[in-house]
DNA sequence: CACCAAACGGAGAACTTGTCTCCACTTGCT
DNA sequence: AGCAAGTGGAGACAAGTTCTCCGTTTGGTG
């Protein structure tokens, strides 16, 4: 539901201009917007706007004065990285080499996704959001469709894979990410390999460049945790 | 932390028992773990005591009064569920075939997990949970290491692979199951197939007999979910 | 430089959601 | 029949969040 009335974009290069924001406004707005991408990258959707206010410098306050509410003001960062998301995986379609172009897509989708687990979220999350996110997710989609299109159609995939795998890699990358990416950043990549390996219509396998990680890396991993038990 | 002073188990067959409970009491408290497990399973570790109380058919007072708190009601049912799985991973790796042990202890656990979402949330845990828990989940890692020891030993696993892979894999699995179990079950074993697959050392591909998710079927997994956007 | 609309901060109101307590009432058992 | 054991569930408490309100500060213009 919530309003979209989508206040100035990034730059001042927006709609029907209401004003320009006062120097200082600006200058928080900017840094609202900072640190609502990077904390909803690294602590995923649960973000409270508490924290983001913190994290900018600002109170709370101001931020309820520049967006109307936590919704809006995630809304305005996930477009725009999906806007960057979309324009990357354009250019791997570009190539000429259509397992290469497989990869790379894969690959690029699955970085976005681990090193930002807002945007995991949002593009893991099936039912619908608002609207200018579920149009990023719309045209996401349709390319990734397109590549496999074309991977099968010059015979590289193995012919019993469909579109629908791909969500599922990104889907089990994300979970891989969920528990090492602070503590061994990349260990997703060692899993994609295999899984990419596991979707080649020759049986070719690429060599494991990633190390698995090691006992103490297990227990390592996962932001600190409470030690109370049975989960939660 | 939370007293371990693990109740009259499963059946009265326990320590120095405190006392016989009265009829009707013994009953409530069976159905009490009855509707843990299941819910505990169904909805993973937050299930909350009013829910298993009111799924139950009791008052959450009730259930007060035989368990001292969350914790231990919940303790108690993963211990005894961790120690049917160990038994069955035992005994896949009591077979004679180094190939088919793995693809069963790991087809095993990996059902396990998709399963119960409380069971996976409490193995993936890396911090320390109770002893008791901990305790299972080294005999459970044991027996893991002790299956690829041989498949590494008799050269049927690709030799870049260790032990934490398998680690590695139950998270993914559990990922997928976590947005198809419900909708479209089973559908994990299409990803562990070809997982299995990519650590062969033999390059056999085992055919794919679980069909991917349609696009329908994508938009109806996952549980409800609200309709708000951006996450949570 | 003076003035004021715009912007600010952050305490706290209003909710939500969960755990656990308390006690008046009911029930199995001898 | 009598009473200890058991029961249900309202509500006290405790977090944890979103968002509002208002006294104070400040940029920029005349």
């Amino acid at each position: 539901m919530t309003t979209v009335d989508a206040r100035t974009a990034t730059a001042p290069a927006a709609d029907p201009s209401p004003k320009p924001l006062r120097a200082d406004a600006e200058r928080n707005r900017l840094r609202i917007l900072d640190a609502a991408r990077e904390l909803f990258a690294q602590r995923g959707p649960d973000v409270t706007l508490d924290d983001i206010a913190a994290h900018a410098g600002v109170g709370v306050g101001t931020v309820y004065r520049r967006f109307a509410n936590r919704d809006e003001l995630l809304e305005a960062i996930v477009v725009e990285h999906m806007g960057h998301v979309q324009k990357r995986v354009q250019e791997a379609l570009d190539g000429d080499d259509a397992w290469q172009g497989i990869v790379d897509l894969v690959t690029f989708v699955s970085e976005s996704m681990a090193t930002d687990r807002g945007l995991a979220a949002v593009m893991m999350r099936v039912d619908p959001c608002a609207a200018s996110v579920e149009r990023a997710k719309g045209s996401l989609t349709s390319s990734v469709d397109a590549v496999f299109e074309r991977g099968r159609r010059t015979g590289v995939l193995r012919d019993d894979v469909v579109e629908s795998d791909f969500f599922a890699f990104f889907c089990m990358v994300r979970s891989i990410a969920d528990l090492t990416e602070t503590s061994v950043p990349g260990t997703w990549r060692r899993y994609l390999s295999l899984l990419l390996d596991s979707i080649r219509a020759d049986g070719t396998r690429t060599p494991l460049t990633v190390p698995a990680l090691t006992k103490e890396q297990i227990h390592a991993a996962k932001h600190g945790g409470r030690g109370d038990c049975s989960g939660r």
